[in-house]
DNA sequence: TGGAGCACTTAGAATGGTTGAT
DNA sequence: ATCAACCATTCTAAGTGCTCCA
């Protein structure tokens, strides 16, 4: 039974997060299979055999042929000259030009060694799975306060090239393999060390319980951290993620004064209070992230609400009728396009163009504010307040509101499902949730579409077409969704924001089995939730 | 007061596995 | 039995926000 009171009560044990940690340290990936030898690469048509470094690295490429990545300028400029680095002066000297460089040999390899692993009997794959189960048991465990834990990424990231979203400077870099030497131990003083691979010692050992990862290293393309960490389904997660709703279930009884507060510095005399009750309404009606500051180019150009620039709005007197329209158009987080037109109050319009003056398109359009000054001033109003509870409250309560709206107990299991698949739509359009269409996307659709039209001549029964039909009009349906080919997902992002306590209350309402909306995952994680009595419910 | 460093959550893509239609 | 569509899981990038230091 999750126990809150843990979190209730203590608060106060220092910033702990455990009293003990035993683990077996990361696994790494298996070392470099050079290429066999009928296996070639060419450069300017000629065959050329590679050192092995610089074979590894040639390989990363050889796989990605068919990937959209290759044909991008910068990724092949990075992954150029960063596979020069690993070249001998020798290889160096003849090896010039990418585009004299070819690899289809390797790739053609590489895709017939996937093909043979498809296409392995039932048996040899039970064999792997095995393997793997055991790697699993071994390495994906760990003891933390006298329970088994699952830890969440036990493996060290194998070297590759680097895969960075939207238009990204470094795409293509090559991200190094890493050693023991690189890598920090977290466990506890009395445990057993976990055993650096032979040969090998790990950088460095701690014991340090006021941090919860496992173990650590610093990734070479960004200089970013990269940590070994819990499954949510541990404790120290849901314990987590429980307070992160309880934060957002306080903000319930709060919000409606802090939107009486920041309506008012929309006339506030001082600008940096006009700006932030400006953002604070985005954030909260919009449910915008804060948008820290980026470091410029070093990564690809995205923003959220404090980082907006004057080129991201457009505004509108009238639009389709409607007076005081903002038109949101800027890549968010992952580069995912936000576009939205918006009515807004007069005084949000006129501060918006008292904003916008004098200003440079690629001026910020927050000029005096950022997130640690909205953070720090949401902090007053309610302790624990940050930017992003906003959106865990504003999915949470259109979750509830949806629910409500769209669920009668008269209603078939199929009916209420399809209620709540409805209100989790709502809330992903909230957030803005997308993911790429599948590239079988058009394909099915011509599939689909052949199927009716061939069918109809033929004359076959008409439920057959009905139901084809059906078929084809959800597809379309999706097809309208798309906007610059991607769609309104549906998918597992939107479990970060919504108090799984509204869907376990509503599931017990309207009995409806747990399973049906959680899978195994999913209520490992929520277990915590799921366990709890009437009283916990009301979000 | 601002920036660097660090720890942690949130995110879509890729991959892998299952299912259901043919 | 096959194959594609669907769904779950894995992977790791990309955010947020706090702390510490000058």
């Amino acid at each position: 039974i999750f126990v809150k009171t843990v979190w209730e009560e203590g608060n106060s044990n220092n910033g702990n997060k455990w009293t003990t940690l035993e683990h077996k340290g990361p696994l790494f990936p298996p070392e470099y299979e050079p290429l066999p030898n009928n296996v070639t690469f060419f450069y300017n048509g000629n065959p050329v055999k590679l050192s092995l470094a610089a074979e590894e690295v040639a390989t990363f490429y050889a796989k990605m042929l068919d990937h959209e990545y290759t044909t991008k300028s910068s990724f092949q400029e990075n992954f150029f000259t960063d596979w020069r680095e690993e070249m001998t002066v020798e290889e160096r000297e003849q090896i010039k030009k990418l585009s004299k460089c070819d690899f289809t040999h390797i790739n053609k390899y590489f895709l017939e060694k996937s093909e043979e692993k498809k296409a392995m009997t039932k048996e040899q794959k039970q064999v792997l799975k095995e393997e793997n189960n055991k790697l699993t048991e071994e390495y994906g465990f760990c003891e933390l306060d006298g329970h088994r834990e699952k830890i969440g990424n036990f493996r060290v990231e194998p070297p590759g090239l680097f895969r960075g979203r939207g238009e990204h400077p470094k795409m293509g870099k090559l991200k190094k393999r890493i050693q023991p030497e690189e890598i920090t131990i977290n466990c506890s003083k009395g445990s057993n060390i976990p055993v650096a691979p032979k040969g090998h010692k790990w950088r460095k050992v701690q014991h340090d319980n006021t941090v919860t990862w496992l173990a650590s290293w610093v990734e070479n393309v960004q200089g970013n951290f990269k940590y070994v960490m819990l499954n949510p389904s541990s404790k120290l997660k849901g314990e987590k993620d429980w307070q992160k709703y309880e934060v957002a279930r306080k903000l319930k009884l709060k919000v409606e004064t802090i939107r009486r507060q920041y309506r008012d510095d929309w006339k506030n005399r001082e600008m940096k209070t006009r700006q932030r009750g400006v953002a604070l309404y985005f954030i909260d009606k919009l449910a915008l992230r804060a948008g820290n500051e980026k470091e410029e180019s070093e990564t690809a150009d995205t923003v959220g609400c404090c980082s907006l620039r004057v080129e991201h709005i457009t505004l509108h007197q009238e639009k389709g009728g409607q007076e005081f329209m903002v038109e949101f158009d800027f890549l968010g987080k992952d580069s995912i396009r936000y576009y939205n037109e918006v009515p807004v109050e007069g005084r949000v319009f006129k501060n918006l163009k008292l904003f916008m003056e004098n200003k440079d398109p690629e001026d910020d359009l927050f000029d005096r504010i950022n997130t640690t000054y909205l953070n720090k001033h949401l902090n007053q109003s309610m302790p624990g307040l940050t930017a992003k509870v906003f959106r865990t409250f504003n999915a949470s309560t259109t979750l509830q509101e949806q629910l409500n709206k769209l669920t009668t107990a008269d209603m078939s299991l199929e009916e209420k499902l399809l209620s709540y698949n409805r209100a989790n739509r709502a809330v992903a359009i909230l957030c803005n949730h997308q993911r790429a269409a599948p590239k079988t996307f058009e394909k099915s659709m011509q599939n689909l579409q052949d199927k009716v039209t061939g069918i109809c001549m033929n004359g076959k029964t008409e439920s057959v077409v009905k139901r084809l039909e059906e078929q084809l009009k959800k597809l379309q349906l999706q097809m309208t969704d798309r906007e610059e080919n991607k769609v309104i997902a549906l998918g597992t992002s939107k479990l970060n924001y919504l108090d799984p306590r509204i869907s376990v209350a509503w599931c017990r309402k309207f009995n409806v089995p747990i399973e049906k909306i959680y899978n195994k995952t999913q209520r490992d994680k929520f277990a915590w939730a799921i366990d709890m009595t009437e009283e916990d419910f009301q979000f």
